[in-house]
DNA sequence: GTAATGGAACGTCAAAGCGG
DNA sequence: CCGCTTTGACGTTCCATTAC
């Protein structure tokens, strides 16, 4: 264990550069960039009319009395948990003066240089591989909108594999990618839970135990990928917000460089 | 070589958000 | 209102780097 607790570090890894989020001491504002249109510049026109106003939500203020461990992480809670979800926040960036449909599309953000694809359904199928069924290594298939790079997802599809042994129980590799374990699941968990997902309920004590262990295997794989979902569309936002800063800082460098020489015609003209 | 350290990624939990 | 999704927080593991 290195650091006790992850407090204060956010899981950000935007590539070469490692990004820190810090929560930023700001009223409660809202930014204004307007969209601006200069033929010279090109490097400002790939984002011409994608500004939207940015609402930058307050986090803390420095007088904020933090004095207690339990209401400092209650307070922390509270006021993190309304943040807008980097998925709303995306798709105001993306779609200037239109909601986008929410499920299933991929859009360009702001930048025109980072795809942004959602998931917000997964759907399950269970199919077992005839060579595989031979080993007693089955799949189960989460298809998902979304291509993820880790794990063993390949183009918005994740694969889960399972196993069913002699005794009837159903075995999940652990561990992600690298099967580094084996967890015993209940007998007919997952896969039967996911083919017969609107059988018959059957209401003894020991079914109705394995349907919440079954229920919670699942709840368990969905969350995991979500979670994973999750943190890449964190890192997708900050490199979006990254690139908006490298853009808004070169539009600024020119119009101060515009407005320069504008000043110098000026005394010319004046003098 | 090895212990210490830090960063990245992950899994899980809990709570808010959201759609039907 | 309920069930599902999303996301912050937290703890853990792995790996790379650094100091000794």
């Amino acid at each position: 264990m290195s650091e006790g607790n992850g407090r204060g570090r956010a899981d950000i890894d935007s590539g070469n550069q490692s990004v820190s989020v810090v929560h930023v001491n700001i009223p409660n504002s809202a930014i204004q960039v307007q969209p601006v249109i200069q033929a010279n510049h090109p490097s400002v026109i790939q984002n011409a009319g994608n500004f939207q106003t940015i609402q930058i939500v307050r986090v803390a203020t420095v007088d904020d009395d933090l004095s207690s461990d339990d209401s400092e992480a209650n307070k922390r809670r509270e006021i993190l948990a309304r943040r807008p979800s980097y998925r709303k926040i995306l798709n105001d960036l993306s779609s200037p003066g239109s909601k986008m449909d929410d499920d299933s599309n991929s859009s360009q953000s702001q930048d025109g240089q980072d795809s942004y694809v959602q998931a917000n359904t997964l759907q399950l199928t269970a199919h077992s591989d005839a060579s595989q069924a031979t080993q007693g290594l089955q799949t189960l298939t989460m298809t998902n909108a979304s291509p993820t790079s880790a794990s063993n997802s390949t183009g918005g599809t994740t694969i889960v594999q399972y196993a069913q042994g002699p005794d009837g129980q159903f075995y999940i590799p652990v561990g992600g990618t690298n099967v580094q374990a084996y967890q015993i699941a209940a007998p007919g968990s997952l896969t039967q839970g996911v083919v017969m997902a609107s059988g018959s309920p059957i209401s003894s004590p020991q079914h109705i135990s394995e349907e919440g262990s079954r229920k919670r295997e699942l709840r368990l794989l969905k969350n995991r990928e979500a979670a994973r979902e999750c943190r890449r569309k964190k890192k997708e936002y900050v490199k979006c917000l990254e690139n908006r800063v490298a853009v808004l800082e070169n539009q600024n460098k020119t119009l101060i460089e515009e407005l320069k020489a504008l000043k110098e015609l000026y005394c010319q003209k004046d003098a």
